[in-house]
DNA sequence: GTGAGAGGTGAGCAAATGCTCGGGCGTGGA
DNA sequence: TCCACGCCCGAGCATTTGCTCACCTCTCAC
């Protein structure tokens, strides 16, 4: 298969790679043997599987996207990206991502923890599915303030509360609402112990879930009652493609100074690149110019989202990044872990994956 | 595909895989990715291989027979063993399996190695092939006697030139039968200093190369004149299979005390089995009994012979050891490095290659 | 309720591995 | 012929990995 090699070169790789891989001798005992260096003998294994005389594949279940979460995370410097089974029911979808952030969460909290939330339906749906397999230690803290038209579920409050109930930890309330009528009155509200301390919580945590907002008239700060259709209007017009935790932000990812911006009770984008892992979660159809802008923003640390979204975001991006890799999800070749002896990276591993 | 894996484990695992194998990360980063300690990180991707989600395949040439040596170095306990393409034609096979005995001589020769050599036709052709990278200061020494009826490529001291001539290195001849008339001859040849000085320096060698010689009227003793069809089949009526360096054993191994041993010139098994490294060289089909026999001498460390007699003296060793491998050596399943979290061996090796 | 056993967990260590760097060798050009 | 360049090689070190062992928890029988 390998035709670059010669038939020697060959024989010698194959016999190297079979003792080592399925034998398993070790590379010391194998330079013993073949009365080789050490090093040669990790040089010739390397450019075995370099030149694909071993193939490493990892058989990922159908439903995952590993390559689109690979992407993803490159593209953008995340930690990390999850990428959910898609859906189509928009609130099946939503379930599914939920389940994933969730899962995600039971991972990675431990005692101790503080995490600060935001409103949201996608945010919303996470306690839910919520199971941790032991009593945590955590506080679950309002990230911003709540909406006048509450529909339950979505307020941040409520979302703590539900999560802490799960965690067996407590939550921390802040009680006020998202967006007041002026700067000043914002200004006052924070004087008060109560909302300065809920927000000096969320502002020291050390994980925040946050949604990802759009700037459509359907979108939840409408719904919610926070804005009108016109100062959302407004608000596209200074060239908002969606939020995080209400902090507007352009499609370069660049935060709006508007007029609203002054209005708002909760974390800055400044407070949330201090959290050290901030999630987004988002499941919505139509988001991927929000999550774009937000991604640029460069606050979020790790990505669950749907698979279209998921496309949709990594397509708008520009070419096809490693369009080579868009195969099946189970088919995964081995690239940066086995890199090239000494060659230009991406090149390269574009080559492989031809094969 | 693992139908035995729970889906969130399935997940879990292919994710961990997916960025271990492929994305480069160690298993450090996955476990402060993951919330995981590292052990179980490395837990689970042992699980992960084991379970076959992750696959190493080693994709070897297949004139190769890696399969057929792993069962030969593991049936016999030897540390080598390599199995030739196969050739039609005799004489084409015999020049297969010098080629491999070459190619293998120049990886394992060093400077000052001493290297006994036997006569044989097999042996005879490897020096014909024999063309190391560099001068090697090594000696090659008779270790046995010559015969009387000289083609001269197959006499020790011949054979031995060849290879000095082609290694850059020195020959030791050995000036003396391999038989000669009577016990008291051979101890007093012994005491020549020319005949024990060369003994001396071929006892104290490093390394031997050998063939394994048969029983058939045929053979190498009887062409060469140094028995007669009836001194044979005496020997054959003693229990003779096969022969070392003119050392006879039966078909369990044990060394045949004839009368004819006591008037041989050479190096003895027991002079063998202190050598280090013994490599047998065979390759005239219908030797699979002599083979076994000096296999079960247990003298022999490397053995280099043509697939057929490779199948002949495994399919000869009792039940089909291993007969999951014995598919085509393109396709070769992790076993023992990647060995079972915790299982008896043979039977979950086996059971890895159904799959 | 209580005790025994199985299974799972992570600290810590020994081994294996990957990698850097100085040095030798061959090749091609002046 | 001699020199410069580049390639390959292996010693030695830093990191990563595999593994052992003591402990902990959970289950089940008594």
């Amino acid at each position: 298969m390998p035709d670059n090699l010669g038939q020697e070169e060959y024989e010698l790789l194959a016999r190297l790679a079979h003792r080592y891989y399925v034998d398993g001798r070790t590379q010391e005992e194998l330079s013993r043997e073949f009365g080789l260096s050490r090093p040669k003998v990790q040089r010739l294994l390397e450019r075995a599987r370099w030149t694909g005389v071993v193939d490493i594949h990892v058989e990922a279940p159908p439903w995952l996207h590993l390559d689109l979460e690979a992407q993803l995370r490159g593209a953008f410097g995340l930690a990390d990206a999850i990428v959910s089974p898609a859906r189509a029911d928009p609130q099946a979808q939503r379930e599914e991502v939920a389940r994933c952030a969730a899962r995600y969460l039971e991972r990675r909290l431990r005692d101790g923890y503080v995490v600060a939330v935001s409103h949201g339906r996608d945010t919303g749906e996470v306690p839910r599915f919520f199971r941790p397999a032991r009593r945590l230690g955590c506080t679950f803290v309002s990230a911003m303030g709540g909406s006048p038209r509450v529909d339950a579920p979505t307020n941040p409050n409520e979302i703590c509360r539900a999560f802490a109930e799960r965690a067996g930890g407590r939550a921390v309330s802040l009680f006020a609402p998202a967006y007041v009528e002026s700067a000043e009155m914002r200004d006052r509200l924070l004087a008060q112990d109560a909302v300065a301390e809920a927000l000096r919580v969320a502002a020291a945590a050390s994980m925040a879930l946050v949604g990802i907002g759009g700037t459509d008239d359907d979108c939840t700060m409408v719904r919610s009652g926070c804005f009108s259709a016109e100062e959302l209007a407004r608000l596209r017009r200074w060239g908002a493609v969606g939020d995080v935790l209400g902090n507007y932000v352009d499609a370069r990812g660049r935060v709006i100074a508007s007029p609203e911006s002054g209005r708002l009770i909760g974390l800055s984008i400044d407070d949330l690149r201090r959290i050290e892992t901030v999630i987004a979660v988002v499941s919505e159809a139509e988001k991927p110019k929000a999550i774009l802008g937000v991604l640029r923003a460069g606050v979020v640390d790790v990505l669950i989202l749907d698979e279209g979204n998921a496309r949709a975001v990594l397509g708008a991006t520009g070419e096809d990044r490693g369009s080579g890799t868009t195969r099946g999800a189970g088919t995964a070749r081995v690239t940066r872990r086995w890199e090239a002896p000494r060659a230009g990276t991406k090149e390269v591993v574009g080559s492989t994956t031809v094969r």
